[in-house]
DNA sequence: GGGCCTATCTATAAATG
DNA sequence: TCATTTATAGATAGGCC
């Protein structure tokens, strides 16, 4: 039918072939529709195109269609879905772990010292002596703890103290040395005063004193960091 | 096409439908087969014979092409079987519950003492307190129930010395009683004997002896029940 | 504009009553 | 089977993103 015989292999012509595809499917469906209402039958297609496009024609609804499809075919077990499997095995879980969060949740509150009265006198003393362990145990953890920080802080202290005797002896030193510069200025100042009345040496030499301490300053600060 | 013109509605005659049927069918399926190979689609149909005899065709393999529509077609979310929704919420369901009980066990074993080595000096305090708070509510719940035990068992003691009274009592009054009767049987024995050497007289009283003390027994018992 | 899809027209092949 | 209806090849145009 039409206006020259064809033969039944892919159309290469790209054009050609999209025209074609639509032509034919809406024949198809046309055909399906018929053949449903003619004679009574239930009829579904579907229709994907080379670039993945679906159509799809159905006289009743299509998922009712495939599911009674399914049935139909698949007399073997598989007839569950791969989703009501999964259903099934991840609503077990839940009830299993909500049980799991029932029971914790009850030795939880037993061990908070709630919701007692469900034990008897016996189940108390256990619970008492699990109770003294557990405290026994964090006691002496937080001891340790306590005991280490302790210790780290005794470490500290006495690298303070030595830091502070270094620091001391390094005022000494400093004021030792001041004083020996005030000295030397002074007499700098007493005999160069009688040659250079207006000079501006004697600030240079302040100058010069001020920069010293900071030569020291580089090894207290790595013994602070050590500390 | 055919000999005449038909209306596109239910044949009524059933063999004529029958007929058609099976050539429409047929026809349809070598549409769809031809539109498959011409066009490079997937094509899929499935047809049901009003006596719910399945007929199928597909280019590609049938559940392939059907889960692909269903792939296809599942943008909108209704397209989601209530199996596969089922699924989702249990798998979420599950996540949340394993999270909860990772939760609980943690809190759990650092109320037993266990894996405190994540917590800071700080924590432990708070769960020696907690311990602490624990420990004391059920000791005090103990001391409750030994003390409510100590004061069953004292009422029972005390019930039982008085019922041991009343038993010594008893004991005293029918010790009493059998004197009176065996004194009486020996007044009557020896008062008797003198008319009577061959009577049986004395074995009757000694049974009405031997009937008394159970007048007693039933207050003694209602005392017990209540005890 | 360009790719993709569909509609229309007509002669003819194909389906089917 | 086969006369006749129907589908559709081929060409082209229109609509949409």
């Amino acid at each position: 039918m039409g206006r020259g015989k064809i033969e039944i292999k892919k159309i290469e012509n790209n054009t050609n072939r999209q025209v074609t595809f639509c032509k034919r499917r809406n024949g198809l469906f046309k055909k399906a529709y018929e053949l449903s209402l003619l004679c009574d039958a239930e009829v579904a297609c579907i229709v994907f195109s080379t670039r993945g496009r679906v159509y799809e024609f159905a006289n009743n609804h299509m998922k009712s269609t495939i599911d009674k499809y399914k049935m139909a075919t698949s007399n073997a077990p598989n007839t569950n879905s791969v989703q009501e499997i999964n259903a099934q095995f991840y609503q077990q879980e839940s009830k299993k772990l909500r049980q799991q969060i029932q029971m914790r949740q009850s030795t939880n509150r037993h061990l908070m010292g709630d919701g007692l009265d469900s034990l008897n006198v016996k189940e108390l003393k256990q619970l008492e002596t699990r109770l003294e362990k557990a405290i026994s145990r964090v006691r002496s953890k937080k001891h340790d703890m306590i005991l280490a920080e302790t210790e780290s802080l005794q470490k500290r202290e006495i690298e303070l103290e030595h830091y502070n005797v270094f620091l001391r002896s390094k005022i000494t030193e400093n004021e030792r040395v001041q004083q020996h510069a005030v000295d030397a200025a002074g007499q700098q100042y007493n005999a160069i005063e009688e040659y250079l009345a207006r000079s501006a040496l004697q600030l240079n030499i302040m100058g010069s004193l001020e920069d010293t301490p900071s030569a020291y300053s580089l090894p207290i600060n790595k013994s602070l960091h050590l500390g």
